[in-house]
DNA sequence: CCGCATCCTCTCGGATACTG
DNA sequence: CAGTATCCGAGAGGATGCGG
């Protein structure tokens, strides 16, 4: 247990060491990829979008709509976009009259979701601590 | 190999059956607690605070004003007072002259830290991956 | 059915100056 | 040093109507 603690904090370590090691905060880089990276990933319609296709293999664009409730049609096109550019999901569009588009994780999209499903589910188990903090927190 | 794809898609599954099944969309919740401790718990600058104080134990305003590079004064402020309301950092201020002011991570905050960390170690992996997907993309 | 175009609102966030 | 107060601009995002 003692060992268990201590590797988790040397893998922690090691991990924030290859992140931030290198980084010259006095000059900082313009664009930072994982930054950049994490802007599309880390968005809330696009988690959102990505782990519903993750439940439903394969959604067409009235259907994500609903399961992402509160979402616009600008906003849900947007995302389709983005996270179709970088590689997470795949369109398809079917040339029948009404059109048909279908979309689908891509294997790199599957492998984003499992990585962050590990995130979410791990929130939702740990959201009514976070509210109950909050709560805490209001009162004094 | 066979096996863990397969134990990997029932995981998902359960994941996400979890997460999404009880979920009436016809009728969505008005504040789904999800969303809600996502929200800040995914925020872009959320994210690069903590993760910096993964890195440094203890960090004090303005030093976590030159590594996070480019939050504001207000923004560092206001994100910093909703991380500590949800009790993933501590506060400690000194009154001395000048004052000092020092924050951490809760044992809580370190968790939440060590799962961060899975994700955003991985999308730095992948991030050239995906600039290469999003100038291909760009081309077509 | 899929999504783009338009308009318009409104919040977020940056810059600066100031105080305990 | 650690923020707060104030102002201001940009741009995200909602609603609606139209077009392929």
């Amino acid at each position: 247990m003692e060992t268990n603690v201590d590797n988790q904090t040397v893998n922690r370590s090691e991990k924030l060491e290859k992140m931030f090691g290198h980084i010259d905060y006095q000059n900082p880089p313009e664009l930072c990829p994982v930054r950049d990276v994490m802007s599309v990933a880390s968005d809330q319609w696009s988690i959102l979008i990505l782990l519903w296709l993750g439940y439903f293999p394969v959604l067409r664009f009235n259907k994500l709509k609903k399961y992402v409730y509160g979402i616009s049609n600008k906003v849900l096109s947007q995302r389709l976009k983005t996270l179709e550019a970088d590689g997470y999901i795949s369109r398809k569009a079917y040339p029948e009259v009404p059109i048909r588009v279908e979309y689908e994780l891509t294997a790199f999209g599957e492998a984003y979701v499992d990585k962050l499903l590990e995130l979410t589910a791990w929130m939702q188990s740990h959201s009514p601590k976070v509210i109950a903090n909050r709560q805490k927190y209001g009162l004094e």
